[in-house]
DNA sequence: ATAATATGGATGCATAATATCCATAATTTA
DNA sequence: TAAATTATGGATATTATGCATCCATATTAT
């Protein structure tokens, strides 16, 4: 249960971008400003990209720009955009059955703690984390 | 971000254990019945034993015992019997010291989810969880 | 033409999660 | 007392995957 490496370097990448109003920010910038390793950053904006979250330029002066305003993008965007659907357990898995399935009590439990931790992310946009925004206790 | 297997085998052996009257629950049994792998489900046992949630007898009709009632016993503890100290991500731990963390943005999104989750965590018991008594929404 | 940049594929590494094995101690029962 | 049953604890193996690196290529600005 802990947030991975690869997401936080996604939140970080973004809300760098976010915090600058300039397009074509470059994966050397944000690999040195943000202590990311550049081949790996690489991959990450790929996925981001993919997701329509980012808009890539090839060649010098090229780069990463914001496909969104801040405003527009959340947590679960980009938490989607780089792990795949979000699912607290295996069994959650569509496809999945499990041999306990008939009447398997903790699943409500974990499906409660999934949705509010969706509800979070969802609520969270890049422009709170940007302007820190973010209404620490209510939860 | 995922609840890992060892933790829902946890809860499913205390689940198991809360559903019936009975003390001394041998390890096969709960093996057989939660289809764990019983050497496995032996490191689970122990330290469900160290943090006091469980008693065990040595022994011929030997096994383990629920030592709270059911509605004594919260998925926060159950947990961090098995995990340890929850954190949701590893800047959060106490001697780490992050390059970004002056003003690092998000932060306090990663608490925020964080301290929903434990309240969640500590709201449900092992009784909730035996009587299938969740409550759905509201999250 | 050259340099700067992203792209995409392949691969390696390190660590943690998961699982297995075995020898031993404790306890009950015959 | 002997035998059977059970947990204990340590060592080790296996697997998965998160994380990282390397390189060859395509694109585009100057």
């Amino acid at each position: 249960m802990n947030i991975s490496r690869t997401l936080d370097y996604a939140v970080r990448s973004l809300t760098y971008m976010g915090a600058k109003p300039i397009d074509n920010i470059s994966m050397k910038e944000i690999s040195e400003n943000q202590y990311i390793p550049i081949n790996y950053l690489a991959k990450i904006m790929r996925r981001l990209v993919k997701r329509g979250l980012v808009r890539s330029m090839v060649g010098p002066s090229g780069g990463y720009s914001l496909r969104r305003m801040p405003n527009e993008i959340n947590l679960k965007d980009i938490y989607e955009a780089v792990e795949g659907e979000i699912r607290l357990i295996e069994c959650m898995e569509d496809d999945k059955i499990c041999r306990l399935y008939e009447g398997c009590p903790q699943l409500p439990v974990w499906d409660k703690v999934q949705v509010s931790f969706v509800k979070i992310l969802r609520e969270t946009t890049l422009e709170d984390m940007v302007k820190g925004n973010i209404n620490k206790i209510d939860a």
